[in-house]
DNA sequence: CTGTTAGCGCTTTCAA
DNA sequence: TTGAAAGCGCTAACAG
């Protein structure tokens, strides 16, 4: 037999369907003898709702995208639990969608992808300007999280400010600098976030008169680090630096593959970085942290005010880093 | 002004709405002419087709949901990576759906909730007997990733051989057992994957009339191995132990405690994992490899032909383990 | 408080 | 090869 209707429920509870409709949808003007009628019929006949018709009628789905770079880090695991908390107390469903590689860019590009047939769209840490070369084909509220862009929502971390802290604590320490940035992938877009980071460390540093005695670049990973680690044996030798890392992976990688070496920190050299991720806890590793979980909430509870039709102005909101003192940046006596 | 509709192309066009709708399914039957205008026409109104009515009128979504435990860790990026560049040579959309939390299966119980607005579901890693109470609601194509149940097709890791190939390579050691489970959070579901690398290596090493002097549990992050570890001081300060943990996770943990305690891998102790993730790679320790990429890979496959309704019998496909041997497993002399 | 009815936007017969 | 028209399952306006 066929799923069943809102008609089948309604002939068999013996009401019409803007009862059974009505019931469905938690409506008050309902007699308690209809309701009941109406759940006992719908319990009888297994009904469930066919939500694309739903949607169709009401123009709601229920649903929020989530458009994001990847899966499986920290970050995004940290930034979407927060969000989902938030929204979860509304009757939204949160469904993820990774952009994996310059296939799905295009595939996101075109108005009928699924990550738009939602009531509201959060994009993460992407610019919406190359991702969409445009606008994006999405009618609804928009939120950027971890991105910025003049015509949208955003919910950001002041990288800069960031960038500004690292250089005041490395200026504390009287060192002569090593900064590590991050290489990008060649055809993938550049990062802000990186971008941003530099800026202000390297502003804050030229304040003072000080600029990095070398500047090198690597992947991203812990092994990106160690990799390049070498290239300060000499350096290191001579006389201690303080190195910054563009991100703690990095700075974890340079700490473990330095300490193998045989330089100590504390001694030879300090380092921090940036994120706070868990390897940084685990290692010690001084560190910029990043209000994650704060920004996920904001950016949730924006999303609830957007689409109550509450936000009338663009709304901008910017959390501040926190230093995190750790064992990495103080000289052992 | 409103969003256009077929109508509105049919009218622009000159034509009817059927020629629009077969011109935009790119049906064969059309002149060369009328596509013509067609496509003229939804260009200049700049006309998408509404999805929901789409699938309300053709029983398809266009979409495939994963519902996983969670993101954020280098097996779901992999598994899913790989299951999606199989499913992207079709038209498929990947939605992702992590039960974050108890409320979350609560919600994914109810069959209007969105992983299920869907042609097909993956579920990852979860009982769906467990998780659903029963069936999940939900008629079209179900496959199973990482998990298994009598009426789902499903792809598994074949975690009792895994456990098996663990205790191989232990008794070859010849040396006593410690073996460290992981400790599930109460609440939360016993997972199939430790139980089964459990039993398979338990079983083979009581059919050599082997038993570990001494299991522990712990969580299974790095931190949850490196807090166990004193326990087994006054265990190697006697004599060398094989210390096997349920994951790579601890296993790393365990090997960095114990060195930084003054024990040396190789000398004191061996120690292996299962999973062969990065960490482990970085850390140079001998591990169980599971082929997550296959699997991935298998179950997209599977997923496409059960669409395409080729499937007539439920399929169960096992993917074995592979011995990746590293320098944590052998002695040095 | 309730039922009848008109669409939401699309695909798909059916007849031309 | 095409257009008219039915109807997917639901909600909401309207009339009672």
């Amino acid at each position: 037999m066929n799923k069943p209707s809102v008609l089948d429920v309604a002939r068999l509870a013996g009401v019409g369907t803007s009862t059974v409709s009505r019931v469905l949808n938690n409506q008050s003007n309902i007699s308690a003898q209809s309701r009941e009628k109406v759940l006992r019929a719908v319990e009888i006949l297994g009904y469930t709702p066919n939500q694309d018709a739903r949607s169709l009628r009401s123009g709601q789905t229920g649903a929020i995208s989530v458009v994001l770079p990847l899966t499986g880090t920290h970050f995004y695991d940290t930034l979407l639990r927060h969000m989902h908390q938030v929204l979860s107390t509304q009757e939204y469903d949160l469904a993820l969608f990774p952009v994996l590689g310059e296939q799905r860019i295009r595939r996101f590009r075109e108005a009928s992808a699924l990550p738009y047939r939602a009531d509201a769209l959060v994009i993460a840490s992407l610019d919406p300007e190359r991702m969409y070369h445009g606008k994006p084909p999405f009618g609804k509220p928009i939120v950027l999280v971890d991105s910025f862009h003049r015509d949208y929502h955003s919910v950001c971390f002041d990288n800069l400010a960031a960038g500004q802290m690292a250089a005041r604590h490395i200026l504390k320490s009287g060192l002569p600098v090593v900064f590590v940035d991050v290489q990008e992938n060649p055809g993938e877009f550049e990062s802000p976030v990186f971008r941003d980071r530099r800026e202000g460390l390297l502003q804050t540093l030229q304040q003072h008169h000080l600029e990095p005695v070398l500047t090198l670049k690597t992947t991203f990973q812990v092994e990106g680090g160690r990799a390049i680690a070498q290239d300060l044996y000499s350096l290191l030798n001579e006389k201690p630096h303080f190195i910054v890392a563009a991100c703690d992976d990095i700075a974890v990688g340079l700490l473990r593959q330095l300490s193998e070496a045989g330089f100590q920190v504390g001694r030879d050299f300090l380092v921090c970085g940036f994120d706070d991720n868990p390897l940084a806890r685990e290692s010690a590793l001084s560190t910029v942290q990043q209000p994650i979980a704060e920004v996920g909430e904001a950016a949730a509870k924006l999303l609830l005010r957007a689409l109550q039709g509450e936000l009338t102005h663009l709304a901008l909101q910017t959390f501040h880093p926190r230093w995190q003192e750790r064992s990495t940046t103080t000289f052992q006596h």
